[in-house]
DNA sequence: TTGACAAATAGATGCTCGTCTATATGATCT
DNA sequence: AGATCATATAGACGAGCATCTATTTGTCAA
């Protein structure tokens, strides 16, 4: 059940979706958690505006997902589509290498 | 024979370096290939300096390696560094996936 | 319905970065 | 040594973007 095929794998989109630091951070906290932007913003040290401006960036690209509750809005990172970009940027660049001993780990949430 | 030891990993730092389109036109040309910045330049459509520029970007995150031979420098991708890159992505955000079924094929270079 | 809260949008600002031309550095050949 | 070729560096310019404050839109409670 993911939704990764509304949405079109440009290598570079992805890329540059992920290539600030703040955004980053909101992945991270947004990673197993159901967050609001009232909850991200204290955390990150930017203000909300800035917050709901990474957040639509991310949104746009399929990185999370957000679901609408009353006044508020539950942001989740989409990790299946996460995986899927990695695994085609290896596809594009890393044609001739055995990936299976980098990647096999399931790992739990911390 | 990796030489990703020499390199930390920082996944907003690998972000940015792959953030680029002419970058990746240039990984896309690198990719099992060894060429001077002189075969590079007519593929990519910039000037000289301007793929020696990504090029000297590349290098210093260890995506591509150097050779010098006489006046002329070979340059080709290291898969093995994108490998480990980002297979390190999905680890720190997908941790919750199986992705073995993603990445299992070992493609030949085209 | 009014007030308070959550999130998004508008607009401005400053910095980063990709590109270019011009030039420097380094190597090979005659 | 001088000429030529390959690459790197310097400096300038313009576009894109991350951030902010101010405001708007939307939702709930009293």
């Amino acid at each position: 059940m993911t939704d990764s095929v509304e949405f079109l794998f440009d290598a570079v989109e992805f890329a540059k979706a992920i290539a600030d630091e703040t955004r980053q951070k909101i992945m991270a906290e947004c990673c197993c958690n159901r967050l609001t932007v009232s909850d991200i913003t204290p955390r990150i040290g930017v203000s909300q505006p800035t917050v709901s401006h990474h957040l639509a960036i991310l949104r746009e690209v399929g990185l999370v997902t957000a679901e609408h509750e009353g006044r508020e809005t539950f942001y989740s990172l989409n990790q299946a589509r996460i995986t899927l970009c990695c695994g085609r940027l290896m596809a594009q660049f890393a044609p001739q290498q055995e990936i299976t001993q980098t990647v096999t780990q399931k790992l739990e949430c911390y």
